[in-house]
DNA sequence: GTGTCATGCGTAT
DNA sequence: TACGCCTGACACG
């Protein structure tokens, strides 16, 4: 389930248990023989993410080895006696103590320093990298543009990370009727836009889901006890009520990406 | 069991 | 705008 949050767990994940090891490495698929047997037996620096993106240093030969999940990329960790890797995984990775296992990435491959910057440089602000305040750089990308801000919130030369379920559900929560242009949305509501995409962002980093209800509205104690159908207040909820108002919420495509929300609290006219 | 859809994105048209 | 890539979950029968 992979939009940023899940890249940023990954991430952390992932350093914690191969930041600074040897790792030894293979693809069991084949289609990445050639990058394993390069980093096979090398030191693995660390493990940056940054919006969808994974990059894995190595800094003693310079090699970046870059993985984006696409839609259906899923990584493991196992732990020893490791089980027979599938045979579609794309590459599995390890030290004694633990075996990392990619399988449907949509890329994997070895990069230089240079490409991977050449990546970051047509990256927006991620809300996940620390220290960052993204409204202002955000604002000014949307200066000119007249399509719906529904579709920037995807572009990820605007915003790294977001997917579609953040899309829909940060929308919902600022108010913004997807198909508003963007080049119409003020600065205040871009800012409200950034501060709660850091802070739903990190709650998803956190708990491994999205989970963007206000468990209080549903009359449970925490978010860990909202069920999997009471978490979101708009991603795939077309035809039900809105768990605020009652109104129906409703959706539409764009670019052929779902998108769904309240009619009451997101008024076109807003 | 089969078919459809999906939290993504690059490339061709 | 459409298609291809790649896999798993789930609805349906």
């Amino acid at each position: 389930m992979p939009e940023g949050h899940t890249i940023h767990r990954a991430a952390r994940n992932q350093n914690k248990w191969f930041k600074g090891k040897v790792l030894e490495m293979r693809s069991p698929q084949g289609r990445f023989a050639d990058g394993a047997a390069r980093l096979s037996g090398q030191k693995l620096t660390k493990v940056e993410a940054n919006g969808k993106h994974l990059f894995y240093r190595y800094m003693d030969s310079g090699d970046v080895l870059h993985v984006h999940l696409g839609l259906f990329g899923k990584f493991k960790i196992r732990k020893p006696p490791f089980p027979e890797p599938s045979p579609n995984a794309r590459f599995i990775a390890w030290t004694d103590e633990a075996q990392l296992h990619l399988a449907g990435p949509t890329a994997c491959e070895l990069l230089t320093p240079e490409g991977m910057d050449a990546i970051k440089a047509r990256l927006g602000p991620d809300p996940l990298v620390a220290g960052v305040n993204g409204a202002e750089q955000i604002h000014q990308k949307l200066a000119r543009r007249k399509s719906p801000i529904g579709r920037a919130l995807l572009d990820q030369s605007v915003i790294a990370g977001l997917g579609n379920v953040y899309r829909a559900e940060l929308l919902f929560l600022v108010g913004l009727h997807p198909f508003t242009p963007a080049n119409e949305v003020p600065l205040e509501k871009i800012s409200e836009l950034w501060d709660l995409s850091v802070t739903e962002l990190k709650i998803g980093e956190k708990s491994g889901r999205i989970v963007t209800v206000d468990p209080a509205e549903m009359g449970k104690p925490s978010r860990a006890k909202l069920t999997r159908y009471e978490r979101l207040y708009c991603y795939k909820r077309a035809g039900k009520p809105c768990r605020r108002c009652g109104d129906t919420i409703v959706s539409a495509e764009v670019d052929s990406r779902k998108i769904w929300w309240c009619p009451t609290h997101q008024p076109l006219t807003a």
